[in-house]
DNA sequence: CTGAAAGCGCTTACAG
DNA sequence: CTGAAAGCGCTTACAG
């Protein structure tokens, strides 16, 4: 490294042209990689960038164009190993692209998460990856509409006008009750818990119609505690109905562990006793014991394609909204039998 | 709101500055909450800020100014739970000091890792916080340290000579290893798995240490497939020493859930016939069957730990690096009991 | 407390 | 293919 690179604190594009004794927008045109320089001309740049230890300072670039190459990402929690694989998606397909993510938390908390979308446009994101904390103004769209902000929507929705990744809940939700249904099953409990929200909404719904259509009474809906540690001693719960279920169908896996747990702690023997069914397929219904049965909604997955509609959005920002809304699929394990 | 601010494009300081009778430095002055500025004066320009749009424009003020309130994050892994909680604890302090988190994901690969800090240094972050993947070469901190660029290792180490926030692995086993002996267990095993990295060593030498300090064979430490799906069927490779082990510490907790797996598999009951000890202590111990006695490394505290580790070098680049190593806790709940 | 000027490191037309 | 000039939206001395 010549001693040029340590005086200065900062190699610009001018010492690279210099070096290279090329102008300035040459230089900016190698970086760019434009086809309008020549190949010997490249090439000696591209050399002196090295020898000069030369990095492109995005911000500078920013500043005149219109892009920073950045995407932000705001999700409602960071523990939940749901949404870790949810932003393993998002991450994927924004860094394949050349992009980075900035990474905020909402705390499911709506005043937080105005904060957050001004921070983000204060840094001049280039859009948002946005799960809406729960009870989120619609409005908050429109005025990201009304920013030029462009927003996708992650695993909640608020608003039909503005793109969307998901998955199908009430599907999920009608695979899991007919299956439960199929082996025989006639009271059939829904266990939930966690903020409400329309992916929330969305379960329970489905969970309604599909025992509609079955003829089943829906309304054994029993809330769980959220606190995880909390969740194994409120299975009792699930039998205080006088008619007392015989398989209960949880709003996620976090919650069907936790409640394998206090059924056990009741003497209840999972697939044995009692039919227990979860929602989202993490990795740890593979490993429990029994093996989980659960419907997969595959977060990261979800992560990808709401990566991608931002993309899209990027390359075509008057395009109508999208909705990318990826089918579930019932996983059956261990965990449920036939009624006694 | 007033029709200029849908008029252009981006509503500048200037623009508030000639709506609010003041000069432009002034308006900088009252953004950057100067004491220079008197409060009637403030209060209109912050009046005129509201009614016109203002957003404060981060990369132009980065330009001039020396930094850019971002914190780049790179971590090996984004869906295992552990490096999630890690990042939300560095997420809560790296906002708290009102700067952003630019997220990335190494995948455990140094290629990667390199490609990556380029673009964060692209990015202008004022720091780093990095949790190497294995195999990364020392110098690349030397090289950070060339290019001015603040760097926290967090969770495994590569230099003394950069900032680190970990905990006292060695430690926890010695932890470990005196429960299990105390039970009365002579012949222990270890079992492993992932990538090699200060940490694995850590842990491996801790037990080591620890047991050859109690005069047991530290030769049973068992290498398991990292594929979280194969770990079960890895049970099995416990036992086929000369020695039968009658109690067994896992690297971390996803490796003691896989293998509490595999020995219900192999019809041996964990806490009854067989003693299992996790490590990192992650909210799964709590709920598993029997509740799994797990070492605690408290990801989160790392996390924040690393954070203001780098809010303190950014305040002070030229002190000395630190280490914060946090100390484990041996959380006992039901999966450990004396040999039969 | 306020104003006018310079400059951060790029990109973008516009000529040649 | 290359060069000179203007400008993105701020902050920073420097005068007043």
């Amino acid at each position: 490294m010549p001693p040029e690179a340590k005086k200065k604190s900062r190699v610009t594009l001018l010492d690279v042209a210099r070096s290279a004794n090329v102008s300035r927008a040459t230089a900016s045109l190698v970086i760019r990689k434009s086809a309008l320089v020549g190949a010997e001309t490249r090439a000696r740049v591209e050399q002196v960038m090295r020898d000069l230890g030369y990095v492109y300072n995005m911000g500078a670039a920013r500043l005149r164009a219109e892009r920073s190459h950045t995407v932000g990402v705001i999700v409602p929690n960071l523990t939940n190993p749901f949404f870790a694989e949810l932003l393993s998606g998002i991450e994927a397909i924004v860094d394949s692209a050349g992009m980075v993510v900035l990474l905020a938390n909402s705390g499911d908390q709506p005043d937080r998460q105005d904060m957050l979308m001004r921070r983000m446009r204060e840094h001049g994101v280039d859009g948002v990856i946005l799960c809406p904390a729960a009870d989120t103004e619609p409005d908050l769209l429109v005025q990201a509409f009304e920013w030029q902000l462009p927003v996708v929507q992650a695993l909640r929705h608020i608003s039909a006008q503005t793109d969307y990744a998901g998955a199908d809940y009430e599907g999920g939700m009608r695979q899991a009750v007919d299956y439960l249904a199929s082996l025989g099953h006639r009271a059939i409990a829904f266990a939930v818990h966690g903020p409400v929200h329309s992916a929330y909404h969305e379960r329970v719904d489905g969970f309604r119609t599909a025992m509609d259509a079955r003829g089943l009474a829906a309304n054994m809906i029993v809330r769980v505690p959220d606190a995880t540690s909390l969740i194994p001693s409120a299975a009792p719960l699930l039998f205080e109905a006088q008619h007392k279920p015989t398989a209960v169908i949880c709003f996620n896996d976090v919650l069907a562990l936790g409640l394998s747990a206090g059924l056990h702690d009741m003497g209840l023997k999972v697939g044995q006793d009692f039919s227990l069914l979860g929602f989202d397929d993490v990795t740890d219904a593979e490993t429990m014991r029994p093996r989980l049965s659960s419907v997969s909604t595959a977060p990261v997955i979800i992560g990808e394609n709401a990566g991608r509609l931002l993309l899209d959005r990027l390359a075509n920002p008057s395009s109508p909204a999208q909705r990318i809304v990826t089918e579930t699929r019932l996983h059956i394990r261990q965990s449920c039998i036939s009624p006694l």
